[in-house]
DNA sequence: CCTGGCACTCGACTGTAGCGAGTGCCAGTC
DNA sequence: GACTGGCACTCGCTACAGTCGAGTGCCAGG
């Protein structure tokens, strides 16, 4: 474990290196780029040592050295600070999030520029049900058995649902519905609402009984139970960066991993803690990204954490530049929300 | 043009080994897999002709011919009969359709079923709001200058939209608002709303006047004008079947494209007839898709058109069978959505 | 502990040769 | 006049040999 200080600076310029060239840095390169004030003989020494634990390995004999997932990690945790971002990317980020309307805009617009400024494939959470109270219940009678849902979260999302009532529920019914579900559910978190609803159908009175029965169970099971994430993704063309040297050659398994929703969840939803999270290459559970990296991170109003996002790419990337941007984006996001 | 019956057999014949093999196809290969009744020379000259019309060409000497965009073209509008659907396709999309509870439900359910049994891109349009009528109007307060405006469509599309009120408005005059707009719009077709609106407005009592005209201004502008259109979206990793054989070389393009909504309308919304349309690699009007081709086609209840849903993939692909699954899909869509 | 020197490795590139699929053309046949 | 068999030719593909050079590991000396 014999890491001293310039083993470290060789291994940062090497993969500073080779995230900016894509090519395989040898040892002549890298002093003559790189102030280390020694010979290449003894850069060579430095990263043979290198090799040996884990951090650098050669493509083949006779070829420059690349950073292992590894080497990324003791990088990213070590050898690097986060990049501050430029004026033109602080301005890029308020004149894109600026103007957005809706909370559809906003995550629209967020997920495509966050795709525009770290130039990968960005993915965007909309803020968790989970983590949302009910603001307003709305029921929209479509005929006499069927009544729209419609339910207005404080973060912005609205959700809405098909009921099929058991039988034909008169109109004054539906407004003594909706006054009672608005009454005892507006305000608590989503997560929380199982007793209430439960208490709701127990207390109402007789006549309502079945519809508030039906209506429960939808309220339940599609909005709490298998809470409806959304997820809005972009810059999958940016995979094509890069020629087919990232990704092993292959962009299928990525593709193939970026359309299923749960394992984009799975990337960037569990963020619980307001820290960046930083995910290389094998370090991802998912197997169709082992060859990939992502960065992410946890949004909200203020303090509190009610979605995710984060990016993409190759695990050959920018990490102090692409963490930067990716918690500049998710705060002015937060502020954003938290004008809402 | 002296095309005869025979060179139409080969040109067919060519097609079709070409898009099962994926290598350009000879003469000899031809006869052989093919009961033409004639020699290999024959075929040649025949081939020779078929090349000159533009029909097939070679890609270097002494290799095989592939059709070109306008060979393809004349397969397809007169060499080929529609594919009848296998028992099994035909299983797979009832049991895939079944179950689906909501617009959005149906929708996706639709993009990754075409996907999947296409084996290309899936692009579906939801239900135009232009060809949909307001089925219900909702005002949910928020705070006391701004209201939550939910429309419900017959097509089953709900959308909203933040309304920011010049000036606190009391919940009586929501009530009343709620009540005008719905007496005067529901049942009407969006693209007929303008006047409607407009009337709406002018006939208000003067201490509701302020608060409509907001109104009117968010229905028509972000409703009716710049309609907004939604679009889903799959199987992207199908475009890397094929090694890059397909899309000479270049998923970037590609990817590109469909990441343009109005890129993806262009495609699939405008068509008018109830036919399925064609456009095969340079008929395609968008540049980033002259190497690739569109199958795409109306859908909706009952003979109207809601909507549009295709596939892309290689010129190079099974024109019959993705037309009949195509068309296949979009008919059972409608009779979903006419259930509702 | 660092450095310069040196032998060695091995991928990338180049040029050559042989193979074979496929063609175009032509003379002969029905 | 249409079709066919035969034949010379083209040219991409593959294999192989040879060269080049970037990069390494090791070692002796400062």
């Amino acid at each position: 474990m014999g890491l001293d200080d310039r083993k470290l600076a060789v291994l940062r310029a090497i993969v500073e290196d080779y995230v900016a060239t894509q090519e395989p840095v040898g040892s002549k390169a890298l002093v003559e780029r790189h102030q280390l004030g020694v010979s290449p003989a003894t850069v060579r020494n430095d990263m043979a040592v290198l090799e040996e634990e884990g951090y650098i390995r050669q493509p083949h004999t006779s070829a420059g050295r690349v950073p292992t997932d590894r080497g990324y990690r003791l990088f990213v945790d070590r050898l690097s600070r986060v990049k501050p971002l430029s004026p033109a990317e602080r301005r890029a980020i308020e004149r894109f999030l600026v103007g957005a309307v809706d909370l559809d805009d906003v995550v629209h617009r967020t997920v495509r520029l966050l795709a525009q400024l770290t130039r990968q494939v960005a993915v965007v959470q909309y803020p968790s049900l989970a983590r949302s109270s009910v603001r307003h219940l709305e029921l929209v009678p479509i005929s006499t058995t069927r009544l729209m849902l419609v339910m207005i979260a404080d973060t912005g999302r609205v959700e809405q649902r098909l009921v099929e009532l058991p039988k034909p529920v008169p109109a004054a019914d539906v407004t003594d519905l909706r006054r009672l579900v608005n009454e005892k559910l507006v305000g608590s978190r989503l997560s929380e609402t199982p007793p209430l609803v439960q208490a709701l159908v127990e207390e109402s009175a007789p006549h309502l009984r079945g519809a508030m029965t039906t209506l429960s169970t939808v309220l339940l099971e599609t909005l709490v139970e298998r809470h409806e994430e959304r997820i809005a993704l972009a810059g999958t063309a940016n995979l094509t960066r890069g020629g087919l040297l990232d990704f092993q050659g292959s962009l299928r398994p990525i593709l193939e991993a970026l359309e299923e929703e749960v394992v984009l969840l799975k990337l960037i939803g569990e963020t619980e803690p307001s820290t960046t999270r930083v995910l290389i290459g094998d370090e991802n559970e998912i197997d169709n990204l082992r060859a990939a990296s992502v960065v992410s991170t946890g949004y909200g109003p203020g303090a509190t954490i009610v979605g995710g996002l984060g990016v993409l790419g190759p695990t050959r990337m920018d990490y102090p530049g692409t963490i930067a941007t990716v918690r500049a984006v998710a705060r002015y996001v937060g502020e954003l929300l938290a004008q809402n």
